[in-house]
DNA sequence: AAGATGATTAGCCATATGGCTAAGTATTAA
DNA sequence: TTAATACTTAGCCATATGGCTAATCATCTT
């Protein structure tokens, strides 16, 4: 994938991935936890754990023989970053528009 | 897909798709134009313009032989409000753990 | 009416994704 | 030192994804 974009908006386009964010943002917790609430193998759910810590939204570390995750805030902000650019981008293009509309307006009572 | 999110964000992950958002932000377009900068054919390109419509990013309609496409604003919005929402629950627990520590200070000298 | 233009449909292909089981490794607990 | 715990690795499977060509349809333009 080229972009990061791209695989942070691909960690984030499923439900598993995101109940984790969803966990991780009240605290760390080591995989086993993380695990406890979702109904598939855990070679399963480690395969999400492991699209998540490659988008960078979240690092891991091990602990004797547990692996206590936490989320990474960074990458988070960067996707929240390009929506909100997006939208502003549309936004000033509406502001625009009625700016223009105005002025034919105006143009139309003095000519 | 059970969440709209899932469909959303996966329509985000791609490049191509991106880009067409990001032109989409300043005007609707022909598909034409919005397929003029990528190199693939064109039946791929309207593969990508597929799952955009899908994920409600971007409707369309058909004028004579051409079809303009324009953006939806909403979609973007509730993909934003998830991450904001999800870097704010982050942040507040970081506020409650600072908090916590200067508790825990205070205790430390009052004991 | 013929040809060009803009899109659409059908169908093929390679790789990625999301799930599984079975078996293995490394720590900690008894 | 044996057993239990907490992952980890390997490998299989079905479906989804992203790309392609070839053929078709619908609407202008000439």
């Amino acid at each position: 994938m080229a972009n990061h974009l791209d695989a942070l908006f691909a960690a984030l386009s499923d439900p598993t991935r995101r109940a984790v964010i969803e966990r991780l943002t009240t605290g760390s917790a080591p995989v086993s936890e993380l695990y406890a609430p979702h109904e598939m193998a855990l070679p399963s759910f480690l395969k999400h754990l492991g699209k998540l810590e490659a988008a960078g939204l979240v690092r891991s570390e091990k602990v004797g023989r547990v692996r206590m995750v936490h989320i990474e805030a960074l990458p988070i902000a960067e996707a929240e970053e390009w929506l909100k650019r997006q939208r502003r981008l549309w936004e000033g293009r509406l502001d625009r528009l009625s700016a223009l509309a105005e002025n034919i307006e105006k143009d139309s009572h003095d000519g």
